[in-house]
DNA sequence: TCTTGTTGCCAAAACGTTTCGGTTGGTCAT
DNA sequence: ATGACCAACCGAAACGTTTTGGCAACAAGA
């Protein structure tokens, strides 16, 4: 292997000069930048990352904790989700680890030590609680992070997200305009800060339009179809008023909506009229629902390029109000 | 942070000695060994890693290349599988690393970079080919690896797999038996190792029980559902004979035959009879098919235990008769 | 001519381990 | 008393970078 040494042997040079000149610093002059970037290639230089990592102290690689094995129905997602990470943090010359929590070990135990043996350097956070504990973990022990979402507080830490307050307000508003006064909606699991917002939203609209705020017509859990069907069903056997318009906040819970709905002998959207929103991920989409659907959209594919380029800038010192963003729904 | 150094001091020893008291090495007396443990528990002392790393050369951590986002159907199984070398891997002190490639990146150019950046010790081997083009790189380099399954040639590297043959042969075997002539198989991708052994145990019962090769009666493909539908339906529209007795390489392609055999108004076992190798995987159970089918029987959840020991092994300098094995299967 | 500044370069320290090649003091057989 | 051996210890080198602080040469302004 060829080091550092060999190389400034060759050239004549210092191994000052060659380490500052591949790195690009100023004061090496660009003829000799060339010489030596000339001869580290011929001479198939790699600079050693594990010297490198010493000296500066970090390992060069970030990381995503999962908690726990994802639902089957969600493990395509998810897959997605960590291929997309890790081919934008292989763009930006940084490596990725997909690190599997062992479910009966301490959540915050895993990130303890993943930061105190200096493995990683910093982390993506994915559906972030309400109230999330890793995130004041990791703030607490200063480690650099990048939120998918964002806490219910001000944040204070690098985030992308999507606006699902709006998202929740419009699904409704929507249904409201189209003379709806029954809208019930089916949310994903309770405690998710994406969940919260699009309630929050949601019963915003229904104040904004004088409409009744039901806590029987907010349905919540792992968004499934099997969700939605069950909800569906729930939300029409009770006894109270019967909704006439449903949101779903993903396709899939939408997909187990209609079911139910047609299984009961309903009409769509005469009888119930069903609006969604559409992360736009390749296992279902709108229009092969067979019914007809409003949506809002925010591919989920979107989100990957902006975290890992977030957490990147991060670790190279950028300020926060570069690293924080909503990004676009339709 | 504390290092050797302050370790040394505190205790009044050499940093070589305390070095090779926490290495537990032969020329330290036991009284200091202990004494020195206790300094490093209570001054909280962490090994950095990183200069470890540099000394020894090795980056502690291995890793399995994913070549193509897997199919929605195997991703679950995929996630099962990295979440289980992972938790071994962290068992054993230990780093796992999933590296997802770039669809149109050269495949093995992947394995090229991670081995000259010294990024990874090992790496985990999934579904090898036939011949194995990563096999033959990885050993070419002299990395360390482990296979999950075998090429076709005698393996001279570390492999845990099942007798892939064996199941070939005794699922065909069961059904010859039983007094079927006509008996055919749908399989795995075709290239991987593990179907073409399965195909040759196929063959040879065959022989052995004086039946028939057909060709046609060999179908290969990626292990759904789908796949046992549209290969059962294709068996039984062709003009020459049609089977009695099909074969499934997994239980979703059982599923897809299941489900082709009684859309065609045949009965389970009467008409056609039906056997399979089990993953034994928690998406489908043999039971929940609602027909009687014999099946060989060999956990995939088995093979992460022994797959992370025997890279671990094998890091570590173990013969290579400690680091083979193959599984038993029912 | 003397200062001041700039440009391009370098020796050496630092990062925190592991390990090589000793040294010391004691015991034991001769 | 002598030599051989052994247990327990240590200093210093090595791993390959980055970075600090400084030096020499030269140009420009006074």
């Amino acid at each position: 292997m060829t080091t550092l040494k060999d190389l400034s042997r060759h050239l004549g040079l210092s191994i000052t000069q060659v380490s500052r000149a591949l790195n690009d610093h100023g004061d090496v002059s660009e003829k000799t930048k060339l010489r030596v970037r000339d001869a580290a290639k011929s001479l198939n230089y790699e600079a050693n990352v594990l010297a490198k990592r010493l000296v500066t102290g970090r390992s060069g690689i970030v990381g995503l904790v999962y908690p726990v094995m994802p639902d089957p129905s969600d493990s395509w997602y998810f897959m997605k989700f960590v291929a997309g990470l890790s081919k934008e943090f292989t763009r930006l010359g940084r490596q990725f680890m997909l690190h599997m929590a062992d479910d009966h070990h301490n959540h915050l135990d895993v990130y303890d030590k993943l930061v105190r043996s200096r493995s990683l350097d910093g982390f993506i956070i994915m559906t972030p609680q309400v109230a999330d504990e890793r995130v004041n973990f990791l703030r607490s022990r200063n480690v650099p992070f990048v939120l998918h979402g964002q806490t219910m507080d001000e944040p204070d830490y690098p985030f992308f997200d999507i606006d699902n307050m709006a998202v929740g307000y419009e699904l409704t508003s929507y249904l409201a305009e189209q003379g709806h006064r029954e809208i019930a909606i089916i949310n994903g699991a309770p405690g998710a800060s994406f969940v919260e917002r699009r309630f929050v939203g949601y019963r915003q609209a229904l104040r904004d339009h004088g409409l009744p705020h039901r806590p029987e017509f907010e349905a919540a859990g792992t968004m499934t179809a099997d969700l939605g069907l069950l909800e569906t069903v729930r939300l029409f056997q009770s006894d109270g008023p019967k909704p006439t318009g449903l949101i779903a906040s993903n396709l899939r819970i939408a997909k187990g909506i209609i079911s139910a709905v047609q299984a009961m002998g309903l009409r769509v959207p005469e009888d119930v009229a069903i609006v969604a929103h559409d992360d736009k991920l390749p296992d279902v989409s709108a229009d092969g629902l067979g019914v007809p659907m409003t949506t809002t959209e925010a591919p989920l594919g979107d989100s990957w390029e902006p975290l890992a380029r977030f957490l990147n800038a991060t670790l190279d010192g950028a300020p926060l109000s570069e690293v924080q963003q909503i990004g676009p729904h339709k």
